[in-house]
DNA sequence: CCGCATCCGATGTGATACTG
DNA sequence: CAGTATCACATCGGATGCGG
């Protein structure tokens, strides 16, 4: 199969598991769910095709993805989804995310991105200490994209792909304007003026900033 | 430079700058303290030289890495050590290692194993609030390399290469020993009986053993 | 020795095309 | 939709060389 460090150690290890290129990406789009294989194309952006069925292959092989065959009414669809050794991933991904995004430049031109990616990203955020006492639910949708909720209950915090029902604060943006917002670059009037819809009471909206506040730099 | 994913995410950037094959083993490596070549080398047993030089430029060039040459008394030797950007990725190593331990196999017949790898892999089994109110250091000598220390202090902890003044706990031992002992899957009867050398008190040791757990399976 | 650079065969990657 | 097949090319790994 693949390559291997061969060394008696739990980092190399671990990379020789997720360390292939792709492969912790992969991991990042089924943090959102279980998901189809054009719908992981899709979310790979670039990936090729060939690349994304070999690591889909090794994952089951290692026991970090589990294939799924839905039993539809229709038509019976295949699912790629993480086993619960995969799920344990989700520590390595946030703090890999948390890194990055300190020096992700706010948005150099032309990169995609995608609204599922906020999972981890907002996880990576989240402030537990900064969440004490608080249980309320935000909603972003960035770039008209499916929108994501972030579910704050009492210090604990977790980001879930779909609309949220009553949440606290509603905030619909293009990317650059999330960023800069949340950033502190640009105060919520301006936020308006470039087009942002954003509802709910300051209160919160202040609240979310203190629990989800962008990477320090 | 390198391939970038290009994507606007923190994970994928993150990749862009750590994540081709043994850039994260080179951090592991400089977490332990500042390094020469041959000294890494050494440590990654079996990197070739050519693609550790080149990853040294492209951690330098990213800000990762800084290398340094010391103005010693007789000879100037060259060190890499980690910047400060590097040294955040301790917490994406720790939580890379803690995942990779669980499913480290006991000791894959003649797998290589360095005393500083150590460093990583106790950050990775410290328990915080096992270790509240307790101050107190620990050593370990595998295989009788270098030993390393553990200093809790007070719900902190963290783990340094050499030998330590006072310990509450000395432990020598060969690597399966050492972990089997540290597993439960031997007493420490048994440990002694396999050469192991301890020394300090039984309950420091029981306190070790909680602060210091292997990794949960 | 230390700190790399060069060479070369094996392997992995990426873009495109194609099939059940 | 869910992958295979193909192929040019980049990277990797192992060995060796080489100046300071």
């Amino acid at each position: 199969m693949a390559r291997s460090y061969e060394q008696h150690c739990g980092l190399a290890h671990a990379l020789d598991l997720v360390g292939e290129r792709w492969t912790l990406l992969i991991v990042r789009e089924l943090l959102a769910g279980p998901r189809r294989y054009t719908d992981l194309a899709d979310g790979l952006v670039s990936a090729p095709s060939n690349l994304l069925a070999t690591r889909l292959r090794e994952m089951q092989a290692n026991g970090i993805v589990v294939r799924r065959t839905l039993p539809a009414p229709a038509s019976a669809v295949t699912v790629y989804e993480l086993s619960e050794d995969g799920r344990r991933l989700a520590a390595v991904v946030t703090e890999l995310t948390r890194w990055g995004a300190r020096t992700l430049t706010p948005s150099p031109e032309g990169r995609p991105f995608k609204a599922h990616w906020l999972v981890p990203a907002l996880a990576a955020r989240f402030q537990p200490t900064a969440a004490a006492g608080v249980s309320e639910t935000y909603e972003l949708q960035i770039d008209g994209q499916e929108p994501v909720g972030f579910y704050v209950e009492d210090g604990t915090g977790e980001a879930r792909l779909g609309a949220v029902e009553n949440p606290a604060v509603r905030l619909a943006a293009d990317l650059d304007t999330f960023m800069e917002l949340s950033s502190g670059a640009i105060d919520v009037r301006e936020a308006l003026v470039r087009g942002a819809r954003i509802e709910g009471e300051p209160e919160a909206l202040a609240r979310m900033s203190t629990i989800l506040p962008p990477p320090a730099r």
